[in-house]
DNA sequence: ACCTGAACACCGTTCAAGT
DNA sequence: ACCTGAACACCGTTCAAGT
């Protein structure tokens, strides 16, 4: 029997037989992080859920931990298209995308810092997406360097947003750090932080900064969508004033 | 010679002479990260460079890695307070502690990713940081969920866009990846993304996602300051209306 | 109290060799 | 083309033992 038909007809030799591809590898990774988490993940471990030798991944992914976190990256975000709304209003069309992409990084909480702490993690993959927020601003009238500074505010307020929200608490099996934080916050001195003090109730575990839980256990909706609004409100308003400039 | 006289002259055995603290491992860790990156730092190297046993850091430190991290964050906002403008307006006073977080950030961008993307590293250290937003806030007129939305809209926008900005490049000795990238980019198909294309030289490494350099080597204090902007303004018109409800 | 040296259980990555 | 096994050069963390 020839090579090519061994290969056709899915007999192959030992090494072979495995029959692993980029997708899957990539897709047991992503499993992995959900389930450990990012700091635990590890290319060993990986290739023994496979039951592969490590350097089948090295041979698939190609080049470093990185390349395969480049790829994690792309998969997450590669459902990031606004076909439904293409021909809505541009505040419209951006509330769409940018709520589209906290509902994508919240279905893998644990990967979330791969998209907002990684730059080889923001690949070609999501052009989409640079292009779905690229034409709402240029329809609402920004160009040159008011789009730039409009782009980025988008991206970094509401990317940034989702990354600290969902920033993984620490690595501690037991919940010692969570208990002794949580004291620590219901110490905090009325001296010292009157207004802290003074809504402690209301914002223990539920503001960045004073809490120890992330974005997995306490839902941070409302802050996002006040967020969100504001930043397309203002955008909004800017606009007007480029187009319409004060005489 | 007494063992307090050995210590209060400064005379020790062979194993007490190092003399290391908290401060000077801190300081030292800082160093390395700032030189080297977050992802090339190791406990074992920075032993090394302190001429000291590995077991050292753990004594002084106390228990895991993520521990000396905190220590560091602690660190770098330690001097985050507003005694400066602490009378006046609360719109000014949100706005100078929100660039002077910025800018200790900037300081060390490499150590970036432990504020924005890591839980304990947000430990009590910053509490003034906590107390001036919320007593800011609270002039303002906001309470309850308004104050809690307000203040997670603040922070995971304006620190969630500075670790964006600052998020790390590949580990890449070479800059291959820098090239490539910036090829892919240039070579953007018009057809697929035509708004992306039409201002491909005005957003080329300027803006998030496409870009292979990082906040360090371009400047984004105009888009920083816009978002911010947008969100001061927004919340001074949300306040607004709090205070006087529409009849 | 502070430090050393060695040990344990891992890593990421590469590479010759196999089928 | 796809996979194995072993090897290299590291890690983080702990712990008995020293001074």
């Amino acid at each position: 029997m020839s090579e090519q038909l061994k290969a056709k007809s899915g007999l192959r030799g030992r090494a072979a037989r495995v029959g692993l591809d980029k997708q899957q590898i990539v897709a047991a990774a992503i499993q992995q992080i959900d389930q450990r988490g990012l700091a635990a993940f590890s290319m060993r471990e990986l290739a023994r859920t496979l039951k592969v030798s490590p350097a089948v991944i090295y041979w698939h992914v190609g080049g470093l931990q990185e390349d395969l976190f480049a790829e994690i990256s792309a998969v997450i975000t590669a459902n990031l298209t606004d076909d439904t709304t293409s021909g809505a209003d541009w505040k419209v069309r951006l509330r769409s995308v940018f709520m589209r992409y906290r509902q994508l990084v919240h279905q893998h909480p644990r990967v979330a810092p791969l998209l907002g702490a990684q730059m080889k993690s923001n690949g070609v993959a999501n052009l989409a997406w640079v292009e779905t927020v690229l034409s709402a601003l240029t329809q609402a009238g920004f160009q040159g360097e008011a789009l730039r500074d409009a782009f980025n505010a988008l991206i970094g307020g509401l990317a940034g947003f989702v990354t600290m929200e969902l920033a993984p608490p620490p690595a501690d099996d037991s919940n010692d750090w969570q208990q002794g934080f949580a004291k620590r916050v219901a110490d905090i001195d009325p001296l010292h932080f009157p207004y802290t003090h003074a809504v402690l109730p209301m914002i223990s575990n539920r503001i960045f900064v004073l809490r120890w839980q992330n974005g997995i256990d306490v839902s941070y909706d409302s802050s996002f969508e006040l967020l969100l609004n504001i930043i397309i409100d203002g955008l909004a308003q800017r606009a007007q004033q480029l187009n319409n400039p004060p005489e």
